[in-house]
DNA sequence: CAAATATGCAACCGTTTGGTTGCATATTTT
DNA sequence: AAAATATGCAACCAAACGGTTGCATATTTG
């Protein structure tokens, strides 16, 4: 699950997903046009992004297709974030709390 | 949104904000008990929270107190997660396409 | 088979990151 | 007022990161 984090947290691989969300399954090279940089560099990313089981490759004859695999980020959401909106109303709550403990206790 | 992402980067971070699920406005020192660190290091890290509003600061007196703020990872899971997860099928459906291509054809 | 295409691997490099140590500042407490 | 407590700020350091360049390898195409 840390890969998975550390592999969100560069807006070029973010972009990468996204650019696989328009059109699944795209080659390295057709990746490499909508990102301007070398197509070593994009290669590191989608390392990481499969290190992360985010995308799985699939090779077809010299070609290696990407595509998306949502399943960790529904684990993501399904184990971390939704644990932490449960604690939303509470969160609020106290801060509002403390804000007024604040107001009230200004000694 | 780039701010949160990579401030969910860090194990450490996330326990921080796990810590405070667990007791909401805690202060640095408090926070510093759970987690081997220095104290500088936590601040640091808290420093980013911050930064990313995922944790609100508030003072009282000397003490710094903490308190999880749920509002962006309501929006990176409303803006970002359900976005992927609605190419959820259509992801998983590509792939078994592209692998049942190379079955039939594997030229 | 030769040329072109699609990709991999490794070294290198500047910048950021994660963490420490040392010292300064502000608020309580006694 | 002095001591103790709670925190901030800055410098420093090793390690990781993001990206490049150069070269090797494998598959197609002509």
């Amino acid at each position: 699950m840390d890969a998975v984090f550390k592999a969100l947290a560069d807006p070029n691989r973010r972009a990468l997903l996204d650019q696989l969300r328009l059109q699944n399954g795209q080659t390295l090279n057709q990746l490499c046009r909508h990102l301007r940089m070398t197509r070593q560099g994009i290669t590191k990313h989608l390392g990481l992004l499969i290190k992360a089981d985010l995308v799985v490759p699939l090779w077809r004859g010299r070609e290696k297709l990407h595509y998306l695999n949502p399943a960790p980020l529904k684990q993501i959401s399904e184990r971390w974030i939704d644990k932490h909106k449960a604690a939303c109303l509470r969160a609020l709550t106290d801060l509002t709390k403390g804000l007024d403990a604040l107001k009230t206790e200004p000694n």
